[in-house]
DNA sequence: GACTCGTGGTG
DNA sequence: TCACCAAGAGT
């Protein structure tokens, strides 16, 4: 083979270019800083954890909200766990939720009120695993890091055109991450705040996982994926198991008086820390302890069946029978379990608790039909 | 490592 | 309609 064909990886020349194209193409996003505002680490482990896992569009009007309303960790930290809960209902991944109050806590009360400014104390954070931490890491100090998310993942397998499969790849790509980074630790601070946001930009928008844009690509001449003309077939992923279909019920259980009962589910499950409309299990703890509090079977005498929701959650979908229950005196359940609670079912009312999507599915449904 | 954990957008 | 998936972390 020709040598003049042989892609060869250059570092400085790849990260110049990458800096050259976010300084023109960089997304105006509510936590990045513009101008000579100091990078507020708060505001930037907020996002990063509100991003894990989720959309820009999803985030924006939640981070907009949670910092306007808590505009510094120690009044996140201050916070009642349901306002803040309620906030964040929504979103999604609700564990994120119950460990930004946790971290906020420690931040505030045993740090001091200042997030830790290397690696390993930023590690010990609840909530803050590698990814987080290394990008707070260069992200708000302008510290050397090496910040591998899943954008940061696709650009790399493609770059170097890694072929292992996903899950044993994965060790792989990261190893690779590292070549983009090189030689970071002798970067101006605003370089090194800049590269792993121009890096994820361009995963967002150019190097996307289905139909990348490589011909607005400013590093496609470094991409071995490109020159295969493969680009989409990095990376390389395990073919997916089929998702299981769950079934169960949930209960509208009202007074007729514009009441119903809700429940404040238990940390540790699905929808955990949240209030729930009360539901049976959903078939996987079959012959176990039910996952509601009440022993409906028992308490309900004549639950009407008004129809069905359907929820995909990410490893099962559930269909749920929605039954409306008439109890004139909602206060005699209350003895069954100190998790639950009698509300009103003004929308209004239900989103001050904030209801996650399911619930609110449950409830669309009931306001329909009661 | 393999599972678990939400939601809404997209092709 | 459906499969895929988005700035991962905890167990």
């Amino acid at each position: 083979m020709p040598k003049s064909h042989v892609l060869r990886f250059n570092p400085s020349k790849f990260q110049e270019n990458i800096l050259g194209w976010y300084h023109q193409n960089q997304r105006a996003l509510p936590w990045r800083v513009v101008g000579r505002d100091k990078t507020d680490p708060y505001k930037v482990w907020m996002s990063e954890i509100m991003l894990q896992q989720t959309t820009v569009p999803a985030v924006i009007p939640y981070f907009l909200k949670f910092t306007e309303q808590w505009p510094t960790v120690v009044d996140l930290a201050d916070a009642d766990d349901a306002e803040v809960m309620a906030a964040w209902a929504g979103l999604g991944y609700y564990a994120r939720a119950r460990n930004l109050l946790k971290c906020a806590r420690v931040v505030a009360r045993e740090l001091n009120g200042k997030f830790p400014k290397d690696l390993d104390g930023l590690l010990e954070l609840p909530g803050v695993g590698p990814y987080t931490a290394a990008a707070i890491m260069a992200i708000a100090y302008g510290q050397p890091a090496t910040v591998v998310d899943g954008n940061i993942e696709r650009i790399t397998s493609r770059i170097f055109a890694i072929e292992d499969a996903y899950p044993e790849g994965k060790k792989i790509v990261h190893q690779n991450a590292h070549r983009l980074f090189e030689k970071i630790e002798v970067w101006e601070q605003q370089d090194i705040k800049a590269y792993p946001q121009a890096l994820m930009d361009i995963g967002a928008g150019i190097c996307t996982p289905k139909n990348p844009s490589c011909g607005l690509c400013p590093v496609q001449r470094f991409c071995k994926a490109f020159a295969e003309g493969q680009a989409e077939a990095y990376p390389v992923k395990a073919a997916k198991k089929a998702v299981p279909i769950r079934h169960g019920d949930v209960y509208w259980i009202t007074d007729g008086k514009g009441n119903i009962i809700v429940e404040k589910r238990p940390d540790n499950r699905m929808l955990g820390g949240m209030v729930g409309l009360p539901t049976s299990d959903w078939d996987i703890n079959k012959g176990k302890r039910s996952e509601n509090s009440l022993n409906l079977q028992e308490i309900l005498q004549s639950p009407l069946k008004i129809g069905k929701i359907y929820h995909v959650f990410t490893h099962f979908r559930l269909e749920l029978a929605v039954w409306v229950v008439a109890m004139p005196d909602l206060k005699k359940l209350l003895k069954y379990s100190p998790d639950l609670m009698i509300v009103n079912t003004h929308m209004v009312e239900l989103n001050k608790i904030g209801l996650p999507t399911l619930f609110l599915k449950a409830a669309r449904l009931a306001h329909k039909n009661v």
